[in-house]
DNA sequence: TAGATTGTTAATCGATTAACAATC
DNA sequence: TAGATTGTTAATCGATTAACAATC
């Protein structure tokens, strides 16, 4: 367990299955199957228990998985059992949008994704705090992902700017990312790229209306 | 052609080759080969021409492909050779954004996607305009939506209202939805939802960073 | 014990890649 | 014609689904 490699589509999928898992009632349900779980998160119950069975064991045959203990294993998993300090980089309508749109966490422990930091350009806003979020100069960078230990890096910036500001985190040690901005940015192997392409996601539906 | 169903991967990348066709200087670059155009959209030459090979022939043996036919081509399965009008509903700091974003494109033509109206439900916003889009209440959503024939919807709004804001748009004939809320919409087999979620995202980038 | 549900293996399905005949 | 590159078929790879022995 643990040694093989996971494939992407796996590990995409375990997010949703610890959302399903964070929005239940433990009293309700101390226990789930499979099959309930699967159909909550829209996978089928083979589905669900292969995923999982490339991580380990974590059910009881005849039974059922344990809710709380399943959804604390997917967190520690998918690494979120500890603070995972994020930064945003660009602070426009987008970037703001971010930041409302991120709850510091209803957790008690503090523990998961927390936004710590945002960088912009404009000195208007550098200095300032949104939602309790500092806002840094774009220039202290790799300073401030030193010293606040963030780990990954949200791209919310014009696309003529972006790749030189993925250049930057990268130099400073940022091996994961989320991209907003459109076209692909060229990576070193072991840097991780996830990308939001509104327009690339548009032109495909517009096949399908 | 254009008789099997195509699957969705193929669609999804048919708007990546548009894009890197529609940088490209026709008059430098008249002809291309599924080897350069592949590089450039990085998929191997194969995958390009198996991709294509879905919706016809569209190269020369030897030569390549013409560059303004294959742009044109593509548009044209996609749907994107005609005015595709869009609405945005929420027009919060994300609707902003996106409104922002949205360049009423360059073609001279007036085709392809075109953001025509956004729906809010704050009176401070509704009748004004943000980059010449205007700002509909969404009570009007099925009045609008007939009237300038939007056949896209972006979603934009609290995640609470999606769902129903959802069931009103497909009410209204709109089959094809792109979802900025958390959580899956359950939607009727003919409606397509394309979603972007960014905690999603950031969950399973954790796994990687 | 009988019933239920997991973990896992084998079968199926679908997508990508390799290879090459067709042909410009 | 010789060289190049497409369109397409066959081979490979990987992911999903079906099925069932293990076992709670």
């Amino acid at each position: 367990m643990g040694g093989r490699k996971v494939p992407d589509v796996v590990v995409r999928r375990l997010p949703l299955y610890l959302r399903v898992l964070e929005e239940l009632d433990v009293e309700e349900t101390p226990i789930i199957s499979s099959h309930e779980l699967g159909e909550q998160s829209g996978v089928t119950p083979g589905q669900l228990r292969k995923d999982l069975s490339f991580f380990g064991v974590f059910g009881k045959q005849g039974v059922g998985y344990n809710t709380l203990y399943l959804r604390e294993e997917l967190r520690r998993i998918l690494r979120l059992n500890q603070q995972v300090n994020v930064g945003l980089v660009g602070v426009g309508n987008l970037g703001m949008a971010l930041i409302h749109y991120h709850k510091p966490k209803e957790d008690p422990n503090g523990i998961g994704l927390r936004l710590v930091a945002a960088f912009d350009i404009d000195p208007q806003k550098i200095g300032k705090r949104i939602s309790d979020v500092p806002i840094y100069s774009v220039e202290k960078l790799p300073e401030v992902i030193r010293q606040l230990n963030i780990s990954i890096i949200i791209l919310a910036v014009p696309a003529e700017v972006t790749e030189d500001i993925f250049r930057r985190c990268i130099e400073s040690g940022v091996r994961a990312f989320l991209n907003f901005a459109p076209g692909k940015l060229s990576a070193p192997g072991h840097v991780r790229v996830h990308a939001t392409d509104v327009t690339l996601e548009l032109e495909s539906l517009a096949y399908y209306r």
